[in-house]
Parts: C-alpha cells; sequence; structure tokens
DNA sequence: TCACAATATTCCTTTACAGGAATATTCTTA
DNA sequence: TAAGAATATTCCTGTAAAGGAATATTGTGA
C-alpha cells in the first residue's frame, strides 16, 4: 500500500471532494458552489486528487467534469482485507504475545 | 468519515507501523528495530496512532506493547461500502451527466 | 475576432508536522 | 536505593502544503 491515495484523502476538503462525486460526475463549478469552497482551491484539490488517480477529467465545453476512479478504492478495499482478520480474530492475540515473551525469558 | 484515521495512516513511516502490527502485537523496542526508525521517532508516531485510536497500549513492566484495534478499520471498510457500487456500476455515469446536461439545456 | 465564462496556475504567507538531539520519566533488579 | 533499561517528551529546525488574491489560459458564441 502506498501512501498517494491515504494521503489524499486525509485533507478534510478533499475528501468532501470526494464524497459528493461519489453521487456522480460533476464540474468544478458545481463542487465549488456546492461546497462553499472557492474555485481555485476545488481546482488545486481536484488536481491532487487527479495526481493520485483517484478521478479523472472530461472535457466538455470549456468545462471540466470531474468523475472519480474506480482502482484506487479497489485497491484499498483490497488493503483492507489484509486487517480483517484483526477484527474477527476470536482469540486475543496479546495473551499470545505475553505467553512468547515467557517462553523466551524461560530459555 | 472522519480524517483523523486516514491523516494518521498516510505518513509512510506510521503506516509501516500498522502493516507491521498486523501481525501482531509489538514493543517499542522492537517496533523500532524491526523497521530501523530510531526510538522516539516510534514513540511520537505511535502517541499519533494511539489518539487517533489505531493502536492501543499494554504496560508489561517497563514495556509497552502496542497492538492494532479493530474499530477504525472496521469503519474504514464501511466507508468503503459506499464506494463499491463506483466500481460494480455496469453502466457509465459520465454519460448519464452529460444527459442531464443537455436536457437543462434545452429547457 | 472579441468579450466573456470556466478553469488552472502562480506567488505569497502561514501553519502543521516530521526528524534530530537531548533529556525526562518510569520501572526493574541488584 | 542506585544504576540501568525501556519509553516518552521537549525543543529546535526545515519543509511541505493549504488558503487568499491575482492572473493566466482555454474555449465559446456573437
Amino acid at each position: 500500500m502506498d501512501t498517494t491515495t491515504l494521503n489524499a484523502l486525509s485533507e478534510p476538503n478533499r475528501l468532501q471532494i470526494v464524497e459528493l462525486l461519489r453521487e456522480g460526475p460533476l464540474t468544478v463549478g458545481e463542487i465549488s458552489e456546492r461546497l462553499q469552497i472557492r474555485q481555485p482551491q476545488v481546482s488545486k484539490h481536484l488536481r491532487v486528487l487527479s495526481d493520485a488517480g483517484i478521478v479523472k477529467v472530461h472535457a466538455d465545453a470549456n468545462r471540466r467534469i470531474y468523475q472519480l476512479r474506480p482502482e484506487p478504492f479497489i485497491q484499498l478495499n483490497a488493503w483492507l482485507e489484509s486487517y480483517r482478520r484483526i477484527w474477527e480474530e476470536r482469540f486475543d492475540s496479546l495473551d499470545d504475545y505475553l505467553k512468547e515473551m515467557q517462553e523466551k525469558e524461560e530459555k
């Protein structure tokens, strides 16, 4: 797992943009209006999201339509899978660790 | 979704620590050694992870055993769920958007 | 071609935060 | 109780990055 996706999503305004785009593609102006963020900042955030591969652009006249790309989410999901055992695990792994420590000390 | 979890995970060294802890609980010293990061930095990163609720500590003599907490991962997974339709969706949502735009202009 | 609309970029300032080094704290054991 | 582990904290410095304001760019339609 590389941190570019997480990093891009960790900025509050950027996360808001992503959550908004979850409902469907939007123009820069629409995003700016809906979120009450000035247009230049929206463009900058979209740039970061685009560089991270989280959104893609489609030119339509002099508008730019932004939409989410599925890949990073699929990737994130795959990464999370490897942690699934942590919350499905019935036994307390801390006990295991302490037992191990004890065994080492007995040697 | 709040950004504290994402923010904590977006730092490369911190992510490494989390990935290491995925295998089981570890001491500060063990983390420091395994990842070749100086102890004070490890402690600092663990502090951030702890504040974010990603890890919990268990005192054992003068050692501190850190281990992952499941909650943030469960939460992250739930959040990701809401994006699942994006990558499972068969139809191209961009086309829908363009059609909507066209309809609006015809009015 | 010109004026305007939509978007991107640049420059500046401020703030958050990571790492280094040193030191403080806490616990154990001899 | 003193010394030494293991860990946490503090202070400092450098750097990345976010927001504001202004401006550049690109495309459209008259």
